[in-house]
DNA sequence: GGATGATTCAATCATACGTTTGATTTAAAA
DNA sequence: TTTTAAATCAAACGTATGATTGAATCATCC
């Protein structure tokens, strides 16, 4: 047999990455997510040794498949030749902000996980990083095909702005549907997405004055 | 008398802003902070009466001035007639971004600490809101009054993303640092400012795909 | 100087944490 | 069936947490 049992592992990890998410991981104990999964205190050690591998762990599961996504659509976007800005800054974005309407899966509560690590103390946003390094080099050069016209450091910064902008998404998506009076949903994950697009888009070219000269 | 402590009351406040920004306010012990202010463990129960209303002080102190200065700029951009959106954009960003610059205080630290509450479990992320509503809804007349023939709904969501990019200039500036070996240095304030700035305010233009009719 | 209220202090409370242990159960190989 | 390894379990480990106590110290005013 392949499937022995739903095992323990896996719902180790969902319930993890639910609380994580949910309540900060630093806030979310052992107790919790065994709880929460049905499973025995003593199983998060064995399976996974310790409670920082286990954040390891499902941080791992998801972010491989997301980067992956990421190329795959940064790929699309330059197999027609220059890329436009748009395409390479959707082909950024979306992998992350359609976890949202993914909800089988766990997406949505990982999605609000990774936006929090941007901010979390050192120890935790280390691992983030070193998955992250690779996208950020491969995306800044192609933003540099995009716009040749630009400086590379304003793209850095433009790019580091954008970033920002789907971290805060990620994280506080809900505070603006709550502030709005659900007038902005981020729940419309497309509609959300080119709003973001267009917004950075536009910041990346800049210098649009209003007047035309 | 009015000022009845020496000190204990304050140091406890400023360990506490600095421990609260460096680890996280979950991560910080009350032994952290009476440790680091070299005041009894006691001392912050005495003063405060607990921990969250510690949290709520180290916040507050900080953020009424910060806002005041806010509505400070505003003020001025409206003094002469209808504000640029530059200038509103400036208004709101300048008295947090500057925080880096005020080292002889703490507000580098504090600038740390309020950009990772936006991204925080929902119990600290209300203080932090209950705070901002005057001054989104102060900001979001001005913004539409500076871009009149923008449809309020898209001016509410550029603003969203303009805080997102300055909330991960607060709690990530120093990864940008590294990450682009000291090309890109948040510590230049004015700088970053008018980066920040100019990107933003294209993103409210918006819709400029780069060519011109 | 003695009284009074504001602070500081060491000690302790109950609770929660991540981790470890050793026995027990489960499931597949021999 | 017997053997063997993987998995689960209840219980406890030592440490750390936020909070509380009552005595001791300090400053201030009458």
């Amino acid at each position: 047999m392949t499937t022995t049992t739903p095992h323990t592992r896996d719902r180790l990890l969902d319930s993890a990455e639910r609380l994580f998410a949910k309540n900060g991981v630093d806030a979310t104990s052992l107790r919790h997510i065994t709880n929460d999964a049905e499973a025995n205190l003593a199983s998060v050690n064995y399976h996974f040794g310790s409670k920082e591998e286990l954040f390891r762990q499902v941080f791992a599961r998801r972010i491989g498949p997301i980067n992956q996504e990421r190329l795959r659509l940064l790929d699309n976007c330059e197999a027609q030749g220059t890329p436009s800005l748009e395409c390479v800054l959707e082909a950024f974005l979306a992998p992350t902000l359609r976890l949202r309407s993914d909800p089988e899966q766990g997406g949505e509560h990982f999605m609000c996980l990774m936006g929090r690590l941007f901010s979390e103390p050192t120890e935790w946003k280390t691992i983030l990083m070193e998955e992250f390094n690779e996208i950020f080099q491969r995306f800044s050069t192609a933003l540099q095909i995009a716009l040749p016209e630009h400086a590379p450091l304003d793209l850095t910064w433009h790019l580091f702005f954008t970033i920002g902008a789907m971290a805060h998404l990620m994280t506080a998506g809900d505070l603006l549907k709550t502030f709005t009076q659900d007038r902005c949903d981020p729940a419309d994950v497309e509609g959300t997405l080119r709003r973001l697009v267009d917004f950075s888009a536009a910041g990346f070219r800049g210098t649009s004055r209003g007047e035309s000269p």
